[in-house]
DNA sequence: ATGCTATATCGACATTCGTCAATGTGGGAG
DNA sequence: CTCCCACATTGACGAATGTCGATATAGCAT
């Protein structure tokens, strides 16, 4: 490769001429970043996740099953990885576990690739 | 299962007796915004476009290979799941290949997980 | 045409992931 | 204690993923 200038809209480049990128992101911060949006990168968890966040308060882990249409191991086990990326919070009261959207923590992930403005 | 009430933050719940959660996102939809996340899910992705969108202008193809310390193939590899996933559009110019960040296509995909309040 | 360069695709590999049935755990009721 | 229920964990399976070397494609220059 040669050495590229950044290649503004308007500004017309035959040849690659400008200087070394530094990555914004060193690779161990994104390592935990990508986790995070791991956790929302499938559609059961996805699903698992709007239904918490939608509800004013709290959901019983038991009423997650059915609208998911999962078996209840796989419900729990997509609940514990929201948990771990700490996009849901709990609490065990008797027999059931509540589980509630951790509130900011969504866009806490975005916030950290850069200005709003950068898509 | 019983029938569950939503827990309110205060609110001393011993029994489950709330009515069946319809879901917010349907399996469908959950697919597609899956994906949009399952391309943020890799250090290597997200150092990528952490790397196009701190840019003022467009990024060659060939200035990424570097800082990401990932063989050009896999550099390729991941460039197109960016730009698949509508994260990021590009143009050739001669022999380069110019990356942008897609604006607003980041906030897109939260936005669709209900209002920016819900964490 | 040939040669060089930037990027994309292919093939293969180890690893991770989502899912389920079966089983384990732990709390409440009797 | 025993029984039942909600939830978690285990083990296994097929499928998807990240990575690389090798190869292919495409554009420019000569």
């Amino acid at each position: 490769m040669n050495i590229p200038t950044n290649g503004q809209p308007g500004e017309v480049v035959d040849a690659c001429r400008a200087a070394e990128l530094t990555s914004a992101l060193q690779e161990s911060e994104a390592v935990q970043l990508a986790q995070g949006f791991a956790a929302l990168a499938d559609p059961a968890r996805l699903r698992l996740f709007a239904l918490i966040a939608s509800q004013p308060g709290q959901v019983c882990a038991c009423s997650l099953v059915e609208p998911l249409g999962r078996s209840q191991p796989t419900v729990s086990h997509h609940l514990k990885v929201l948990y771990e990326a700490g996009l849901v919070d709990r609490q065990r009261r008797g027999s059931w576990v509540w589980y509630w959207a951790v509130p900011g923590r969504l866009k806490a992930l975005t916030a950290a690739l850069g200005p709003p403005s950068k898509g």
